[in-house]
DNA sequence: CGTGTTTGACCAGCGC
DNA sequence: GCGCTGGTCAAACACG
């Protein structure tokens, strides 16, 4: 199942940032597996299962979970991110251009009067939008869900915009097409987002969907243009935004919002869920076997995921597996920008746990 | 021809 | 009300 012999990964130059090499194919299955996940917490359960409680209190997502000090796994070199943890989940595709995860960066300093903070708060707090909710209650699980029919709904009207109105006249033809009258009265739905950073030349990386690029724009005290792609898979209205950092421009920030409405098409259906047997057919296991240091026992992840006691599984949760989780930020849930020092990273939380895995530890 | 990208314009929300 | 900005649309275009 997992690897026996690891060999320490690396170490890196930057103690403030653990910049982890994740190959395309490990973010494809980040991808897939967020897919997963929020589509198998669409049921009555809340729309992120039991993230949904572990990432909205400022204390801090490891002081909530305890695991900086019952799981005080102590390494010399930089943990492997939980990108690196979650790969061993599914057998990685063929996706052959490196990407490397920024699974462990901080943000700017708190009291850090720079456009950066000003950016990544932008970035964690964009919920600050009417139609949503800072509070983190059920309400606000059932909000998501509302505002993911909502956005569904939008979707399906909006091949008619075209079809009604403006017939004949000629006149301002150009300027009455792009006239079409949106729906007034009816403020623009958002969904819950995902935002997390990547490290990669690459803007767009794969994730196993298809997207279509709709749009492409500028953006404010930032030299890079944002770029927005959506779901090209019918009914399904996933978006996404991609931009590079203005700090770092190796840095993407990319931006999932909304729910797949189904499988990635690219994915083997089978290969979701708790990775049976790590594949050694391609370059991913050198890989893994570089970074990835001993998994948390599902001892360890069972007490993540109930939270109700310490996690047993001492030097096997590692501090950046800890902080991709504290890291990972999920648009919605964190009503004010996080201290600093609580946050150490992005990652996309709800990619990192297989929805099984979430729903078999939730069962025990 | 199907699919995806580019790009300029429009719309909505927000702050002043 | 006005201007700014992010988000979206859709025609035109590129490409295989």
């Amino acid at each position: 199942m997992y690897m026996d012999k690891r060999d320490p990964p690396p170490l890196l130059p930057s103690p403030h940032q653990q910049l982890h090499l994740l190959k395309a194919e490990d973010y494809s299955s980040l991808a897939s597996l967020f897919s997963e996940e929020i589509s198998s917490s669409q049921g009555g359960e809340g729309r992120y299962g039991f993230f949904d409680d572990l990432l909205f209190d400022h204390k801090g997502f490891m002081d909530l979970m305890g695991f900086q000090d019952d799981c005080s796994y102590v390494s010399p070199s930089p943990m492997p991110s939980l990108f690196d943890i979650v790969a061993q989940f599914q057998p990685p595709l063929a996706t052959p251009a490196p990407v490397e995860v920024l699974s462990s960066m901080n943000p700017p300093a708190a009291d850090d009067p720079s456009p950066a903070l000003a950016e990544w708060s932008e970035l964690v707090n964009n919920q600050a939008t009417p139609n949503s909710s800072v509070s983190f209650s059920s309400n606000n699980r059932n909000r998501a869900a509302e505002d993911s029919k909502a956005m569904e709904e939008n979707d399906g009207h909006r091949d008619d915009r075209g079809l009604d109105g403006s017939d004949g006249e000629e006149k301002d033809d150009k300027t009455k097409k792009l006239l079409k009258p949106k729906k007034k009265n009816q403020k623009r739905q958002r969904q819950p987002r995902f935002a997390f950073m990547t490290k990669s030349e690459v803007d767009h990386l794969d994730d196993d969907y298809r997207w279509r690029k709709y749009g492409q724009k500028a953006i404010k005290n930032n030299p890079h243009s944002r770029s927005y792609y959506r779901c090209t898979t019918v009914g399904c209205g996933v978006k996404k935004r991609v931009e590079r950092s203005s700090d770092d421009p190796l840095i993407v920030i990319t931006t999932y919002e909304g729910q797949h409405t189904h499988l990635s098409p690219l994915m083997p259906h089978n290969s979701l869920g708790i990775l049976p047997e790590f594949s050694t057919n391609n370059g991913n296991l050198a890989f893994a076997s570089s970074l990835l240091l001993p998994p948390p026992s599902q001892e360890c992840i069972r007490s993540f995921l109930n939270r109700s006691s310490p996690p047993p599984c001492p030097g096997q949760i590692n501090p950046s597996f800890s902080s991709a989780f504290t890291g990972l930020y999920q648009e919605g849930m964190l009503g004010a920008y996080p201290p600093a020092s609580l946050i150490t990273d992005h990652g996309l939380l709800q990619d990192m746990v297989p929805p099984k895995m979430q729903k078999e530890f939730k069962e025990e």
